[in-house]
DNA sequence: ATTATCGTGGATATAATTTATCCACGATAT
DNA sequence: ATATCGTGGATAAATTATATCCACGATAAT
């Protein structure tokens, strides 16, 4: 069982939209740039996040990318559901259905129960997930990072940043 | 994010194997017969059931696999990492140590905030997966199933246990 | 107006992983 | 001796993840 790793590009993007001012945003090219991965592939994962109200877009020169709302009401589990998607990583294919002591479907009004203590599961890794909020995180590697990196990050910020007009 | 199939296929094997006679087995063939479900891929799975200590095999004639303890001491925890494997699902890649103002690896002491996070979600699902035990999920099996099912299984199961020498 | 920049969407190729099958082998009970 | 059963390795097929490319519409600068 393996997330996708357009999770982990998608949550370090949030991260340096953050940083930005209001309205201003960063291309898909520089947040490629940024983070040494493929831009062609990674417009993909921004457009999910876009789709899913994370991001907003501004089409034309001077435009890019920038976050839709406020770190602190961006949680992981939003960026993990746009990314890899919401369906369950256990899937009930119903075996019990199956094999020569199976019964009629209407042997089966409830869900199965294997398939519920999964889902169970999953959900106290989503309630996890949703517990951790974007500024959380941002403010966490902030106070964290090694010194030498926030001089770096402004300079480049300052080179890359766009302010479209609307 | 998918789990693989095989996890669903080994829970429901465990919880036949739990309603076995002590010592006495089902063969692979059985086990795959009984759910429908291919031998030949199948018995991969049986084996690293075996290999983590979950079920035990017989080889020979009357020969094939029993529970290696009981169900109240198999969680679905231990099934799902003997199956899918233990790794996690978000494998951080360090992205924050690429592009143009990454630092050298002194500069990065401690883990990346981002993958601690999902880390405590993982263990949150992992948590959960721990409390399930197969005791507890065959009982509720058991106590909801429609009633013409039991008869059934234990006729299946009449001429399908092995009861081995040892 | 013209031009260059940028995100969108679809089509498509490549790589990795999952799923599935097969066969030779050793162990064991009849 | 022989038939049954699990083991392990090799291999193939199917599916998914990753990655690239291009035509298109929108926008800002000139």
């Amino acid at each position: 069982m393996k997330m996708s790793d357009g999770v982990e590009w998608a949550i370090h993007c949030v991260m340096l939209l953050g940083a930005l001012p209001p309205s201003a945003t960063l291309s898909g090219k520089a947040l490629a740039e940024f983070h040494g991965i493929p831009e062609s592939y990674l417009l993909k994962h921004l457009k999910m996040l876009v789709t899913n109200g994370i991001l907003e877009s501004v089409p034309g020169p001077r435009g890019g990318y920038r976050l839709a709302r406020q770190t602190k009401d961006i949680t992981l589990l939003d960026i993990v559901q746009a990314v890899d998607g919401k369906r369950p990583a256990f899937r009930c294919t119903e075996i019990r259905r199956r094999g020569p002591c199976a019964l009629g479907d209407g042997a089966y009004p409830r869900c199965c129960g294997v398939n519920r203590a999964m889902m169970r599961a999953e959900q106290a890794y989503r309630d996890a997930l949703a517990e951790a909020t974007m500024k959380d995180i941002t403010d966490e590697f902030m106070a964290n990072a090694d010194p030498r990196i926030v001089p770096l990050g402004e300079n480049w910020l300052e080179e890359n940043t766009r302010t479209p007009k609307s």
